[in-house]
DNA sequence: TCTGAAACCATCACCTG
DNA sequence: CAGGTGATGGTTTCAGA
C-alpha cells in the first residue's frame, strides 16, 4: 500500500496517542473527520496499522525483572522449538537473528526466582535448546513506541 | 499503587485494543463508564498506564529491516554514550544489561545500506564507543505488545 | 460507584468536485 | 474516487448524590 503525507501525518498521531478522536485528527491535519474515518479504515484493512495498545508500567503488575536472551537451537529443529518458546508466558518477544545465537527473546518475570525458573525449567527444557545466554536488564534508559515516519 | 482485580481487567482490555470504548469496557467489566472513566484516569496519573500507540507496520513506512546491537562503552563515559545513542534516529530501545554487553539497543533502518550507515557513521563514531556486536533480525515469529498480567 | 445531562464523537448514507 | 455534509445514535465527561 502507498501511503501519502497524510496517511503519515495520521499515523504519527496515532502512534503517539492512540485513543485521539478522529475528530481531534481531523482538526490537525485540516479534513473532515468522515475522511480520517475512512483513511483509518484503510489503514488497518492493509495491516498498515496492527493495532492499539495501552502501554503499562511493568513494575505496576509486579513484573520487576526482565532480560534479553540469546538462544541456540538444534539445527532442524527450529520451528518446533520457536513454537515452544513464544508460548511461554513471559515470552514477549523472540526475533530470528544473524551472528552469535540464532535466536534473541525478550522476557519478563516477577523476580529473579521466576526469572532462574523460566530459564531453567522452562526454556532450557524445551526439545531442540542447544545453549543460551541472559542479559538481565538493568535499567532502560530509552524506550519508545514510535517508529520515525519518514515524510513522503 | 495497588491495583485491585477491576484495575486489572481494565488493563488486560486496553492493553489488548486501546481505542476499546470506556463504556464497552463498562459493559465488560458490568460497571458504569463514569466509573471506567475515573479509573484509567487514576491509572494514567499514577503512572501505571504509560500511553497509548498505534502499532504501525514497519515494512509499510519503508523500515524494511531491523536488528539487536551489543554495545561495550567505555569504563566513566556510560552517561554521555548513552545520552547519544539514545537520540540517534532509529535506535528504539537502549537497555542497560548484565553479560557480555553493556547495552544492548534495537535499531530500524530502511535497508541494508542505511543499517550500516547507521552503524559506522553514527554509532560506532560516539564518543564512549569501545566495540559492538550487530545481530540482524531475520525474522520476528512472535511480538506481544501485551503484558501477562497476573489475577490479585 | 452511580445517575443524569450536555457536549462531543463515530459512523454512514448520500452528495460534490 | 477522494473528500465533505449532515443526521443519528453512541460516547465522554462531570456535577451531584
Amino acid at each position: 500500500m502507498e501511503l501519502d503525507e497524510t496517511d503519515r501525518q495520521i499515523l504519527r498521531i496515532l502512534q503517539e496517542n492512540a485513543r485521539t478522536t478522529f475528530s481531534e485528527v481531523a482538526r490537525r491535519i485540516d479534513m473532515s473527520s468522515a475522511t480520517v474515518h475512512d483513511r483509518v479504515g484503510r489503514l488497518e484493512d492493509a495491516g498498515v496499522i496492527e493495532g492499539y495498545h495501552a502501554k503499562v508500567d511493568p513494575k505496576a503488575i509486579d513484573l520487576g525483572i526482565s532480560a534479553i536472551i540469546g538462544l541456540r537451537v538444534e539445527q532442524g529443529r527450529e520451528q518446533d522449538t520457536l513454537e515452544r518458546l513464544q508460548d511461554i508466558a513471559g515470552v514477549q518477544e523472540v526475533h530470528l537473528t544473524t551472528g552469535e545465537w540464532d535466536v534473541m527473546a525478550r522476557v519478563y518475570a516477577g523476580d529473579a526466582d521466576a526469572l532462574r525458573e523460566l530459564m531453567f525449567d522452562r526454556i532450557a527444557q524445551m526439545d531442540g535448546f542447544a545453549r543460551s545466554q541472559t542479559m538481565v536488564i538493568l535499567g532502560t534508559p530509552h524506550e519508545s513506541e514510535e517508529l520515525p515516519i519518514a515524510e513522503e
